[in-house]
DNA sequence: TTTTGCCGTCACGGATTCGTCATAATTGTG
DNA sequence: CACAATTATGACGAATCCGTGACGGCAAAA
């Protein structure tokens, strides 16, 4: 598994349990102790998944949750909400700001791995380890690349870029979505630097034939098209 | 909304309470009081999806679910478990099958209501982003045009005023009017201008005998008319 | 230290697309 | 039919966009 998770929580009781269950169901967990903290955690490399507490000190989860669905950039993340209470309309509302699942306390941490395992499950190969697309295999956990079964050499950067193309097949994304999402959003580069990693990456490509699976879409950006 | 549900249910009482609470949440229900029905049911056309009882005469509900994903005319299909029994290792077995989301009877019908609809917001159902209008498909996710299935090679500009059109079939607009709806309201061109683009966009769609679609409304500009 | 690999930026050139105009064709009207 | 108004079409220069090779910086490896 492996995959990585952002526990939002003000409780550092509650956090160091998670903390500790979740890594034993085989996650990798990051701590944020508020929205804030975990909102300028966000502007990096993206979790696998959210659990969000309902309480929190400053923004609550609540409002955290709709304003990550708001945004291109984390709208697509999978979140949980935990809360102490139990009642329906809180149930509601949650769902309400775009939550994908919701945990009332006490709650029994299997439970709660499941439920995140269901919810990965249904994100489309989140880290199950590959993603294939016709003779192209992204091995994610190895962080390795091969066409027809032959290893292919690929650099870091246009790495996490084919690995965001596979993941969206047939979707088009300008030079903004795609430095946000495969550089991150705290880093700063030309939208031109990415035409240059688009070139490099087809030129691994094309001695394997699948150099125009990474299509241009002309005033737009680029788009990844299987067949 | 009107997503189709297939409820999958022995007891026709709790049938009939789904078919209710869910119609009035504004869903289409399809009813199967076995796991043997359900099967048959799921040779037609797909509902979006699925909500399986626990317990079930014959083939019961996670045995139905676990064949369910192994099939991949089923696999990518959501799933939502009912059951009496509020016990974990039910839970955590329900999960494991490959089940999306787990609810312990008693529920309430509009928790139901939000977990399918968050379930359905995640499998990406709604606005699927393409725009249809007979033969011509416009993907506005891929920002791809295609006729028959064959892809169609379209400038941007025209893909905007193509797009502007299938948005607003049967519409006329006049040049005022797709000049700031197509090329932005703080660029100025000629109005004359449409008159060409609208053009290029005929002689890209003559090849395939939809350019008769977009017709002029002499005296007042063009108008997109689906046969 | 040198070497190697990767990254971001730039500038040049080719290709595509755009906006405009002149002219032909069409339509509506008296 | 003749005329005016409107639209279709082809051509052309300009603007834009994209592919590409080259360069320097930087950090890790040798």
């Amino acid at each position: 598994m492996d995959s990585k998770v952002l526990v939002i929580e003000d409780e550092l009781e509650i956090r160091e349990m998670l903390n500790f269950s979740l890594t034993r169901a085989g996650f990798s967990v990051c701590e944020a102790d508020s929205a804030e903290s975990a909102l300028r955690q966000l502007d990096g490399p993206l979790p696998a998944l959210l659990i969000i507490d309902w309480m929190l000190p400053g923004m609550s989860g609540v409002e955290l949750a709709r304003q990550l669905r708001r945004d291109e950039h984390t709208a697509h993340l999978p979140m949980i909400m935990l809360t102490a209470r139990g009642e329906e309309t809180d149930k509601l509302k949650s769902f309400d700001s775009g939550v994908d699942d919701y945990l009332t306390k006490p709650f029994s941490p299997k439970e709660l791995a499941a439920r995140m395992r269901a919810l990965l499950r249904r994100t489309g190969t989140p880290d199950s380890g590959v993603i294939a697309c016709g003779p192209m295999r992204l091995d994610l956990k190895a962080h390795k690349l091969s066409v027809d079964g032959q290893a292919v050499k690929v650099g870091p950067t246009e790495f996490r870029l084919l690995e965001l193309f596979m993941r969206n097949p047939n979707r088009a994304f300008d030079r903004a979505q795609l430095l946000d999402r495969a550089w991150g959003r705290s880093i700063y580069v030309e939208e031109r630097t990415v035409d240059v990693h688009v070139l490099r990456l087809r030129k691994t490509l094309k001695p394997h034939g699948t150099d125009h699976l990474i299509q241009t879409v002309r005033g737009v950006g680029y788009r990844f098209s299987p067949a």
